[in-house]
DNA sequence: GCAAAAAAACCGTCTGGACGGTATGTTTTG
DNA sequence: CAAAACATACCGTCCAGACGGTTTTTTTGC
C-alpha cells in the first residue's frame, strides 16, 4: 500500500511538522514551539499545521508518541538474545541512552522526551506508563536493584547529556559505562522484591 | 484599638514571592508560572511582585539562587568528616537526593531546579558550573567512575521522584540506595569508609 | 473515459485572551 | 516628608485557534 505517485503527501507534511517541532524544542527550547514556528520551518501555513493537528496538543503528543515510540524500538533492538539475563531490559536502556550522540539530529529525540516529561506531569505519566509496562514484561530480570540502578544512571547520564554537565565528556562517559559494565559483570544480583510502582 | 498588623514585611514577602513560585512550578507546571499567578499564590498585587522583582527573570533567578544554596548546604551538611573518603562529595550528594522526601513542601525545590535545568540552557550552565565548582574542590576524592556514577544515579533518582516513576516507591528506593552503598563498600576503588545514618 | 461532485489538503486573516511590563496612584514606614 | 511598599489601571505583543476561501486529489455518475 505504497503511497502513489502524488504531487501532494500530507504523510511527508505529517512528518515534517513533527520533526521540525522536536528541532525547535531541542534547539530553541520550549518556548519557540508556536504553531507558527512550526508550521514555518515545516513550511506549511499555520492553517495547514491545523489541518494535521488539530490543536498544539494534538501536534505535541504526536511528537510525544513519535519519540516514545522510537526510543522503544532501539531498546528492542538492543535487547540481548539471551532472555534470562539479568537486568535485560535495564541494560538495553542504558546501552541506548549511552550510544546517544547528540550531534546527531535523529538522536537529539530523547531530548525532546526529556523536556516533555519535566515540563508537563501529562507526559511523565505517560512515560511512567511505559517504563511500568516494560518492567512488567520483564519482571523477571529488571526488578532487582542493579536493573533500577542502571536504569536510573542512564536517566541521569541522559540528563547530563542534556546540559552538557561535567559528566558528558567523552572520556567521563567511557569510565561511566565502563564501570557499570564491570558492575554488571561482577554479577551484584540480590533478591527481587515484589512491589508496586505507581503514582 | 486592634493593632492592624500591617506591619510591612517585605523580606518576607520576598520570600513567599519565591515560594509561591517553586510551588507553582512543581506542582502546576512551568507554563503556570506567571506573574499574576505568583502575585496572586502570594497574596500580593501584581505591581507588588514587580516591586521585589523587576521582571520576570529577576524572580526566576532569584529561585534559581535560593534552590541552588538550599542544596549547597544540604550537601555540605551532608559530607563525611574524613576529608579523604572517597567519593565523599558524590556520596553527600546522593545522600541528600535520597533524603528528599516529596511530600515535604521545602524539600520539593529540588524539583524546580531539575524544571529549570531541563528548560533553559542558561540555568543549565550556572548548575555546571556549580557542579563543576565542587568538583574541583574535591578533586581528589569525586573524579573517580564510583563517584560519577553516584552522582548519575542521584540525578536519575532525582527524575524519577519529580515524575513519580516506578523507581520513586519507598520500596524501590531503599533497594536502590542499599545497592548503591554496598557498591560503594565493596569499593571499585581503595580504602572505604564508615558511613553513618545520614539524616 | 470523463466530467461533475465530494473530499482532503492547504492558505491567509482575524480575534480574543493571556501575559509581561509600564505608568501612576495610594498607603505604610522611618 | 521622603522613600519604600504596595495597589490599580492600562498597553503592546504574542499566540492558539477559528474561519472562510483556494487548490489539489479522489470518488462518483453516466
Amino acid at each position: 500500500m505504497n503511497r502513489p505517485q502524488r504531487k501532494n503527501n500530507p504523510d511527508a507534511v505529517r512528518a515534517r511538522l513533527i520533526e521540525c517541532a522536536a528541532r525547535l524544542i531541542v534547539d530553541d527550547g520550549l518556548s519557540a514551539l508556536t504553531l507558527e514556528n512550526v508550521a514555518r520551518e515545516a513550511a506549511v501555513s499555520k492553517g495547514g499545521l491545523l489541518h494535521h493537528y488539530h490543536g498544539k496538543n494534538a501536534l505535541i503528543d504526536g511528537l510525544f508518541e513519535e519519540v516514545v515510540d522510537w526510543f522503544d524500538g532501539q531498546v528492542e533492538d538492543a535487547l540481548e538474545p539471551e532472555e534470562t539475563a539479568p537486568a535485560r531490559f535495564s541494560k538495553a536502556y542504558l546501552r541506548v541512552v549511552a550510544a546517544i550522540d547528540m550531534s546527531v539530529p535523529e538522536e537529539r529525540r530523547l531530548a525532546v522526551l526529556m523536556l516533555m516529561l519535566s515540563s508537563d506531569p501529562h507526559y511523565c505519566a505517560r512515560w511512567n506508563q511505559w517504563v511500568e509496562a516494560r518492567l512488567q514484561r520483564h519482571a523477571k530480570t529488571d526488578l532487582t536493584p542493579l536493573a533500577r540502578t542502571l536504569r536510573l544512571a542512564a536517566d541521569g547520564l541522559w540528563l547530563s547529556d542534556l546540559g552538557g554537565g561535567p559528566d558528558s565528556s567523552p572520556s567521563a562517559r567511557r569510565e561511566i559505562l565502563a564501570f557499570l559494565e564491570d558492575l554488571d559483570a561482577t554479577g551484584a544480583m540480590s533478591a527481587n522484591s515484589p512491589h508496586e510502582g505507581g503514582q
